[in-house]
DNA sequence: CGAAACATCCGCCACT
DNA sequence: GTAGTGGCGGATGTTT
């Protein structure tokens, strides 16, 4: 994993990835990275706050990465170095993986990497990066967006989530929380509707009678659960629900459970034999079929092939 | 896989 | 005038 620093770099971006990637937790039995922070221009380089950075890798480390991160970027009127550029389109013709924090996307898309691909920034920054590129296709409103070697996220803290989503991708649901749980922050941030992951912005907010609905119903998972009775639940009318669990939450109710669902089956694959049938059954799907047919529509993959690809706990790279 | 049955969701609007 | 509620219809999505 290589992390990028330049002059004026924000710390909290680079730190994130430092925390993710970059510290050694083998003792408690989760995954080290050979890790680098590679200066794209000339150290010692300025933070953002002020103090500075040196390291001893340069560009040249990147044709060796899995991963490239590129945590965030001086200013999105700011011309990114050649050098830069071109080591990334390098790595991504390799079929390493590249990614991004907050305006770092605008490094990517300097770079052509986005051209017809979706892509996510900060908030503030989303009209100017639809704008200045119209071949990108802007995700405005979610955390993250994985298009499988190429993921962008939204501000600061939104390169948590992507961090973690990548760690579950590549080494299983089990893993990426026993991390979060290390580093004190949520598993995963709810949502969750096409593709990989579109993680709605807005998060649950307790006390509101909404929240005891959703840990209620994330109980009863194997069940069915309509819409209709989770309303009821929440002693409202289902127009009235639906309107106050988009806002609480960000996703639309059907949405939500589906997405807890799909969670809920992926841990089961890792950690259990239970048949697909069965499995099916345990996390609220009238047949396999419909499982399945959500399942491979949300990760890409069937069932059976996830499992294999994590139920014995076993090295993957970066895909 | 496709078709038929069924559920969700979102704009619109009337109402409090 | 503003703010929230809830019913309705039909496009869209889900399950069987």
């Amino acid at each position: 994993v290589a992390a990028v620093v330049f002059d004026d770099i924000p710390v909290f971006e680079l730190g994130v990835v430092c925390e993710v990637f970059g510290t050694d937790r083998s003792a408690d039995g989760l995954p080290a990275y050979d890790f680098a922070v590679c200066a794209a221009e000339r150290p010692p380089l300025r933070t953002s706050s002020g103090f500075r950075i040196d390291t001893p890798f340069g560009l040249e480390r990147l044709a060796a990465a899995d991963l490239i991160a590129i945590p965030g970027w001086r200013g999105v009127d700011q011309r990114p170095p050649d050098a830069l550029l071109d080591a990334l389109r390098m790595a991504v013709d390799r079929g390493a993986c590249v990614m991004s924090i907050c305006s770092g996307t605008f490094v990517l898309a300097e770079a052509g990497l986005l051209d017809g691909r979706r892509a996510t920034t900060h908030w503030r920054l989303v009209k100017t990066l639809a704008e200045r590129y119209p071949a990108i296709h802007v995700e405005p409103d979610v955390l993250y967006v994985d298009e499988g070697t190429i993921l962008t996220s939204a501000g600061t803290s939104a390169g948590i989530d992507l961090c973690l989503h990548i760690v579950r991708r590549e080494r299983g649901t089990a893993v990426a929380n026993a991390l979060a749980r290390r580093m004190v922050v949520p598993p995963q941030r709810e949502g969750g509707q096409r593709q990989f992951v579109e993680t709605p912005v807005v998060d649950v907010t307790p006390g509101h009678g909404i929240a005891d609905v959703l840990a209620w119903a994330q109980g009863r998972l194997d069940q069915k659960l309509s819409v209709n009775q989770l309303a009821a639940r929440a002693h409202m009318s289902p127009r009235t629900f639906a309107r106050r669990f988009l806002s609480a939450t960000g996703s639309t109710p059907h949405r939500w459970l589906l997405a807890q669902r799909l969670g809920l089956g992926q841990k089961l694959l890792e950690t259990t034999d239970l048949g697909i049938e069965k499995l099916a059954e345990q996390v609220g799907f009238g047949t396999a079929a419909a499982f399945r047919l959500q399942f491979s529509r949300q990760f890409r993959t069937t069932p059976t092939a996830y499992r294999r690809a994590f139920r014995p706990s076993r090295e993957s790279s970066c895909s």
